[in-house]
DNA sequence: CATGAATGAGCTTTCATTCAT
DNA sequence: AATGAATGAAAGCTCATTCAT
């Protein structure tokens, strides 16, 4: 039981390391002065080290999403699943999001840098490239909503458009400093989920 | 007009030349891939005469960047000032937005690329930079909105998140096909207009 | 006819440059530790001027081969054009075989170290790949024999085994510096000549 | 034969493991893109352990081609050794030379791939360094037309060159593909044998 | 105004080798 | 005896930029 653990224990500790090296190096200079170089510097390793550990560069930026978008879900699903009725959900949902990126903001730079690189082989972005099975975040906040029309909570609108706009309004607040600096998380989350409330209720 | 205009005009020319082909860049292979050579190649013409007519390649991102912009703020400028009351600005301004994206994709996304790969030499990225005085766009979505709610058009509610709203809900139709490819841009403006009004109204 | 041919002089120029420069670096250190910068250094230019002459370090050395075998069998045939009558063209080719070899020895080595190490992407050797067609050297060997026993001047032998037997002959010679120190070419081409006349003869 | 006979025992199995290894290695892929890495995994074995086992990887290079050239002189050599006469022991030369070949063409290629890469710290090629005490195949070929020449079996002839072009022969039919695919091995052998008959008696 | 030629810096990746375990 | 972990060195290659023409 740990004999066998050590060397697995000591390669997915450095494992670990490098990715969160990556998340600073992609915090702190965007991806595209983002090099296996600059991010060895920051792990305190050597470059070669990283591709000891990681095939390739494409396939720790790979494991790096994966990992950002798997910490984030986990976050989001975790303080929704403590809700019971729909409308708290939503709520925990939107305050969750807000709140994940407030408290993990190098982690949410990191996921946006990556996000915004990654294109398919035939050049296609990635953004432009996801499919809705693939993004669970967003599968989770559609059950939300079609669950709470479904018990009656929420009136009728419709759900993929009213998930569209929850989306955009999260994503704004972390992106753009304009709003963050004059507006408190608390604030805008109160905010939003009137707005949201008063177009499913009316 | 005489000796001194001709060589200016064919510079401005040339510039224009370049710039356009950046912009096809962009779209097609994305911000990390281009490269003075993969632009000069979509422009026909030599790398150097790039180098020639912009200082630095973050001179030719950066003035692209205002170009983009210009042209953006223009298309949606010009709709709005056709109409007078506020209601109909609102409408004017979602709509514009929606429908400048959908007749212009290649400026969406190159805009995309830019913003979200350049950083200035602080490593501060684009997308965190926004100061509101050089967000013309936002500006104008905020000076509809305070407009109508001091005339009394509009009832009460927090400017600044009802801003950021509207202009996540739009940008979010933009980045993620997922939305585009279910809900017809109509449907969604419609829907949106919908739900800042109840947001406003109620 | 100077205007437009400048340029292309001077990329030609480099490219002759370059291509001795490869030469003497397999002569002097073989191909397995001739890299670019090794090639570059011999040339007094950057290792990227390689790079901006040649596509590709494999297309450098293609070229190269080509080079080499053209060199090789323009020689050889110049020589042999000289002759008229069948022995004499076999003489004449045996000895300019020699002779090349002799004279230069750099280009020599140079092809040695070229075929004995280009692969094809599936890992066949070249020297095990020769098609018939493309070594025209052997072919030129073939003709001169085969025309010599259509003429009578050569008696009856197996002319594919024949061939063989001297082109393995003129490469040993070259190779194994054994032979070359105890024997002049000159001792060695004269025995070689017999060797085969009686071949042919008896 | 006792404590430390063991030891010695499996190292001798592992060196002779990697060593097969390594054959089938530089046989499969050529000696350039022959590392150690990749001969440790068709060992399947660690890299680490290659290098417990040899100095350096010129030692192994060199080690692996002295063992193969023990085994191909080992069979030459047995076969030579059980004709009496220097006639029948020429045949048997050339015969066996060839046989070996075909029969273990991975050897004869690695060999070749050895011979043709490997250089020494002085940068100079094995194949030019072959001093006549170590090649101990011609040594074997001289003495057997030396003294098939002392008894009057051979008329006259120069040895030297001679036996260069019975080598010369032999190593043409394994490189070049071309001459192997039309004419068979049997042919060949036969045809070489009455020429170098011829040369030595007329 | 425009280009071909040239370079230095940086990138990712592979390699032979060492070392602690 | 054997291995995983780690590294420095070097490879081929691309890039933004400069300069003479």
């Amino acid at each position: 039981m740990n004999d066998k653990a050590k060397p697995s224990f000591i390669a997915g500790a450095r494992r670990e390391q490098i990715i969160e090296a990556a998340i600073k190096t992609l915090d702190e200079i965007g991806y595209v002065k983002t090099s296996l170089s600059q991010i060895a510097k920051r792990a305190g390793i050597s470059t070669a080290l990283i591709s000891y550990h990681f095939s390739d560069k494409h396939d720790l930026m790979d494991q790096l999403l994966t990992r950002l978008i798997e910490m984030s879900t986990a976050y989001i699903k975790d303080s929704v699943s403590r809700e019971q009725n729909s409308q708290a959900q939503l709520d925990a949902f939107i305050r969750a999001s807000l709140t994940y990126q407030h408290t993990y903001p190098e982690r949410s730079t990191a996921l946006v840098e990556i996000v915004f690189h990654v294109r398919t082989s035939d050049h296609v972005p990635y953004y432009k490239l996801q499919d809705d099975s693939e993004d669970e975040q967003m599968a989770l906040l559609r059950s939300i909503l079609s669950e709470g029309q479904k018990k009656g909570e929420f009136g009728s609108f419709h759900i993929d458009v009213l998930a569209s706009f929850i989306q955009g309004a999260i994503g704004e607040y972390m992106l753009h400093t304009g709003i963050t600096k004059k507006v408190s998380l608390e604030v805008y989350a109160t905010q939003l989920i009137h707005i949201v409330n008063r177009a499913m209720q009316c």
